[in-house]
DNA sequence: TTTTAATCAGACAAAATAATCTGATTTAGA
DNA sequence: TCTAAATCAGATTATTTTGTCTGATTAAAA
């Protein structure tokens, strides 16, 4: 079982930060990523595509074709991938599967998880992937 | 989707709570449960089998039978129930999907989410399921 | 101009999760 | 004793998620 995010969505932040890893406007092959992150070639190649469909990053098609970010990376944070490829559904909904849980209905862990919801909100919303760089690469080092 | 955790789990939690809100001993039907929760009733009886299998909450079979906690309602916590069905894998896998997330091979994001999966944590574990009687019965009420 | 290496599109397959079905067993009460 | 209402066990089905396959298109470079 994933931890909040679907499969998709994992690799597409994986992805997205990799590619922001990179010198600015190089072209990265699906491949290449699918080697370098160990994900399935043809999986990644369809988030690619998604997340492209969805303006994040862009791609050039050909022979030394590749995907780069659609725009710099001090303009995109991991939210925006969530939001692209899971929602933000799991920001609205109850923690233990009530229908309507609400301020006027709340469930028994209400509160507590509506402060915890925002903070998980805030870590992806805050910064942008530009100011992760150094840490992943550190971490695509160690893979 | 579901949040954080599996449709079984969230079921078996809002189970349990019920259990919980009922008078001390009293024994509540799959059907009973299926109805008020809203959960299908095939389903939630699979759920409450292996619930009981788990030890967390006893069944007397035959007319008039039904579930019932398997021992004080101040012994239970949320915790014990996804321990019981999901495992307790999340609070340790890396939010981004990384392979050995760790201290020394952090993802870009590993501080941050390792506070707040703590705190999310301490939000099943820290209270047992006595203490939300009042909260539970609220919430029933307006199902 | 031909080959090669890439994206792209859509169908397909496999695995995991969610839900249902069938029928046996148990037990209280009419 | 019989019937009704419940758990129980195991198989089956349905849906969603994850992953694969096939072949078309594109464009750089030999």
């Amino acid at each position: 079982m994933t931890v909040i995010f679907s499969k998709k969505c994992e690799y597409g932040m994986q992805a997205i930060l990799y590619l922001a890893a990179q010198e600015k406007g190089a072209l990265v092959s699906a491949d290449e990523i699918s080697k370098v992150l160990k994900i399935p070639r043809e999986f990644i190649s369809k988030i690619l595509q998604s997340l492209r469909e969805s303006g994040l990053i862009s791609s050039s098609k050909g022979k030394s074709g590749g995907f780069s970010l659609a725009k710099a990376a001090s303009r995109i944070k991991l939210i925006d991938v969530v939001a692209a490829i899971d929602g933000l559904d799991i920001f609205d909904n109850c923690v233990l599967g009530f229908p309507e849980c609400s301020p006027t209905h709340p469930c028994p862990v209400h509160e507590t998880w509506g402060t915890l919801r925002t903070k998980a909100y805030n870590m992806l919303n805050s910064e942008t992937i530009d100011k992760l760089k150094e840490k992943t690469l550190r971490k695509i080092s160690s893979l």
